[in-house]
DNA sequence: CGAAAATTTGACATGACTCAACTGGAGTGG
DNA sequence: CCACTCCAGTTGAGTCATGTCAAATTTTCG
């Protein structure tokens, strides 16, 4: 099972770890099984743990005074999930996470994490990429959301990462594309008709 | 005026630099004096350099084909500018980057870059840090763009980052907040009368 | 099957956009 | 130093995309 995080980081640093160096990682993590609804953070607490998915979805989503939530982030198996400016900065999260399939986790205290960057270069070669790919996807979320209407950015999204909209329910693809839920359910009625 | 490069990088990594790992730093630089609407990258180029600005101001824009302007990135002195994805990936640019300002830049290619980062492991902590923030400051517009109102978003623009009011024209701002220019000036009306 | 949740649909409200006209400087050149 | 132009910003009117609320329908799952 830890074998796909070992693979993980070998394929995102570009290199392989000894196998030393992957007992320090594995010792790192700890194991934790989610059942849906369960949260891994709630609004207010500080992010202790940063996850990485073995199986399952999650959401990171705020709430407002109303009670509508905002997601803003959706995440599957192979993939990290966390507030990370909680998590680094140690300040009190605005955000839920929690699990909306049974999720099996492997989480890291912020603590270990940072003992791992440094003691393992290709835990941080690994970091430096998934930034940049980070950092790619936002600008392009962003931009997203500047310049394009709520049914392109639809169209995109089935385009790009249809496997979110496998997973996840119709109001939560709409909540993570900035609009509402009937709003999408027309959208997705005239993309048919056509 | 290179002092002011050093200066942010022993910041940002926390740590000092030799005299000698600064030699490579410059070493690795170009100068570059843009007048005010000088392009440093055009759609459809290649980014092949990566920008910190020693003075001046820039944007970083897409154009759609009706000739509207999508302004997704503002940035000021004593920060980079480049289009990442462009520039690491060596794919061609969908932006355009130009001079707002009259404005002093180190430049930088790829190459040079990822020597830097094999070399002076205070460029790669720099690295890190910069991303992290990149990253928290970039999930909060991502937020702010699904959860807020056209007039939240400027009121939170106003209040975190008053100086790109001051230094760009409204129209941009406009832009770089995804609304039209006659709706921001609708509610900065609106924000005066109260 | 039956209850609860998710989605769809309809009617209506509204925020934001578009287009066009107007206003008010900031420069320029006679 | 005035007249003129240019351009950003403002304002108005009409439109359109999207939101809201409520009801109907479909799906999910115990």
């Amino acid at each position: 099972m830890s074998e796909v995080l070992r693979s993980y980081i070998e394929t995102y640093a570009s290199t392989t770890l000894t196998d030393a160096e992957f007992e320090l990682v594995m010792n790192a993590f700890t194991f934790k099984r989610l059942r849906r609804k369960q949260y891994l953070l709630q609004e207010g607490d500080v992010c202790k743990y940063y996850g990485f998915i073995l199986k399952g979805a999650m959401r990171q989503y705020s709430v407002d005074l109303k009670g509508t939530e905002y997601v803003i982030h959706l995440g599957l198996e192979e993939s990290w999930i966390g507030d990370r400016e909680s998590f680094f900065m140690l300040t009190p999260s605005q955000y839920n996470i929690d699990a909306w399939e049974d999720t099996d986790l492997l989480l890291i205290t912020n603590e270990d994490f940072q003992r791992l960057l440094d003691t393992i270069p290709a835990v941080v070669t690994m970091m430096r990429v998934i930034d940049q790919r980070y950092y790619i996807s936002t600008q392009r979320r962003l931009h997203s959301s500047i310049a394009y209407t709520a049914r392109e950015r639809y169209e995109e999204l089935v385009n790009t990462q249809p496997e979110l909209i496998q997973r996840f329910p119709q109001q939560m693809i709409a909540s993570y594309l900035g609009i509402s839920p009937e709003t999408l359910s027309r959208i997705r009625r005239q993309s048919i008709e056509k």
